[in-house]
DNA sequence: AGCCTTTGACCAGCG
DNA sequence: TCGCTGGTCAAAGGC
């Protein structure tokens, strides 16, 4: 599970017919904070097609791990590219969405 | 001991 | 009103 910065934890998975795709449900590690975020793939195929929908807000100041993947060089394993992959990903939010 | 992850069941809203 | 889908919570297991 790739992070985008902020910390989350998993409370539900299902899968939605509607769409024939997975669906995860995560929220912020806060209780106070009212930020969710909900991520969908195919489960033919996890890295074509991701989509991950915030909702809501965090109420408390953003994390010093606010720093995804994107100009690090850091890969030398071979077989990190799941948080490369991450990157170019559609992220969908929730507020920003014209929905 | 604490935290996180995963699965199932239950509830609410809509058609 | 019933059925179905989507969404959330709780419990158990593992690290």
């Amino acid at each position: 599970m790739p992070e985008d910065g902020y910390e989350w934890k998993k409370y539900g998975q299902k899968f939605i017919k509607n769409i024939q795709k997975m669906r995860s449900y995560f929220r912020c590690r806060h209780r106070l904070c009212g930020a969710k975020k909900k991520v969908e793939w195919h489960p033919r195929d996890p890295g074509g097609d991701l989509r991950i929908v915030y909702d809501g807000a965090h109420q408390h100041g953003p994390p010093p791990l606010a720093a995804p993947p994107g100009g690090h060089g850091q890969m030398q394993g071979g077989g990190a590219s799941d948080s490369n992959r991450y990157e170019l990903c559609t992220q969908y939010f929730g507020g920003a969405r014209s929905r």
